[in-house]
DNA sequence: ACCGCCGGTTCATATTATGAACCAGAGGAA
DNA sequence: TTCCTCTGGTTCATAATATGAACCGGCGGT
């Protein structure tokens, strides 16, 4: 209770000790006993007990099959899909993720931004398989690694990937990934003058893509889609056409929504 | 404030406040300004917006575009597809599903029991098109509608089920949904032994549907799956393979899960 | 039989959430 | 234009609310 939040808006501190505590999941494993959430949360046991119980009654919440420790619940689950089914890019960019697949057999992703991740909301399977990306729909990625995140960033200003580069200091998934603010800037504004990214093995080893981002009317940006798959597969005649592919496809998806430019230079 | 509540349990106002104000959304339309979830809530502005700011800031909800009103956050949805990856049941189902799905080329479903309704916690479609299904993934159906929430209906007891009519009051979706508590009992003792439910019709008109129960190694109800497709494709003879096809998928499973009967009278 | 740890519970305390009343601004009507 | 009525957002004194130290009873290992 010695806290100094500087409250820099109205908040409830219940509910976010109760969000920090969903969140605990993700984190920390699936299932985790009383004592290790409180002690976790900075909470006395009598205080997450009761958070816990509430979430529980509400199914957001659910006990182990052991039934001493707690995972997450249902509700969560039935909450996060109306999300998915509400999310407008998404129903315009099913069809366009669709059609990439269909015509390349690589897998389709669409991504959005939050804050300085990009989180997957789609992924659409082609003809091959492959089950080694390192996202998972509903999964984060920091925005330089990778051709969806990479086609997000490209969304941005300069000064916002400066800043974005500081706050996170560009960490590495590979050796491949861009960690240095030139190369990083460098790269973001030929992928505004190409209108695709190319991501070879810089989040996984083996693993490339392609990406582009998608606008709406006002210009903003709203989201990104890629075509992932091997990277064997993904030499240079073929990573031309298939850049191509997923600028079209996003160019088209823009247009969709109201947007006039072209996000590109040439054309 | 003049609330009676028993108190069952311990419990955070506070945080079923906002867990009502999130469900909220699903309720009663994805955006919603502030004056009309704390009228529908039975809230005062200044708390329904101190929730919503608190939301807001952690990402459960989100400002539609004009920015007056507000939606659910993208944060729900980073939760809930955690929810589905840890699932361990529909790790099992999945391989099964998609098998049934390539044998017959109907929907496969697999639905998880929570209260009286059955949960949609995958779908995977078949080679024969079909969106007019009223199970989203993520979606509810109360249990005595549909192939696979009949499933689940038909793992619990016959005194559960009297209970559960009587909650429910078993509503009608369709003329032939099973609104008599007699013939729904006798259908459920149909389905225990022959091992599958036959759903023709009582959820949406136009679409029909085979499941079958899945049980954990101590006996008790763990999920259902189901195969749908259009009526006139699960005529009498293709029922009856279909039927055998998905009890047999739903034995196997409940092997995987240690379960040693049978789960019907037949075998 | 012991010990330590677990999840769960109690209760006096004061921190915390509360809503009536209040702004400022947007949009419609006249 | 002016007026009016909505909206979302803010303030502040009040008391209702959440809080954690200390406490159980039970389980598992030693």
């Amino acid at each position: 209770m010695e806290e100094q939040t500087p409250q820099p808006n109205a908040s409830v501190q219940s509910l976010n000790r109760a969000l920090d505590l969903l969140e605990t999941f993700p984190r920390l494993g699936p299932e985790i006993g009383l004592s290790r959430i409180a002690a976790e949360l900075g909470l006395s046991k009598a205080t997450a007990y009761r958070l816990l119980s509430t979430l529980e009654t509400r199914g957001y919440v659910e006990r182990a099959p052991d039934s001493r420790s707690y995972r997450l619940g249902l509700r969560a689950f039935e909450l996060g899909m109306y999300y998915q089914g509400q999310l407008q890019v998404r129903q315009v960019a099913l069809p366009y993720l669709r059609e990439m697949c269909a015509q390349t057999g690589e897998v389709a992703f669409l991504c959005v931004r939050e804050g300085d991740a990009a989180v997957c909301v789609e992924r659409v399977d082609g003809s091959v398989q492959v089950n080694v990306f390192s996202l998972r729909v509903g999964g984060h990625q920091l925005l330089h690694c990778g051709a969806a995140p990479r086609a997000l960033l490209s969304g941005l200003s300069d000064d916002e990937v400066r800043a974005y580069a500081l706050r996170t200091g560009l960490p590495a998934c590979t050796p491949q990934t861009l960690t240095r603010l030139d190369l990083l800037l460098e790269d973001v504004r030929c992928t505004r003058q190409q209108g695709f990214v190319v991501s070879l093995d810089d989040v996984t080893a083996g693993i490339s893509a392609v990406g582009a981002p998608v606008f709406d009317h006002t210009g903003a940006l709203l989201a990104s889609i890629s075509l992932s798959g091997l990277t064997n597969r993904f030499e240079n005649e073929r990573v031309a056409a298939l850049g191509a592919l997923v600028a079209g496809a996003a160019q088209r998806m823009s247009r969709q929504f109201g947007y006039r430019g072209t996000g590109t230079a040439n054309q």
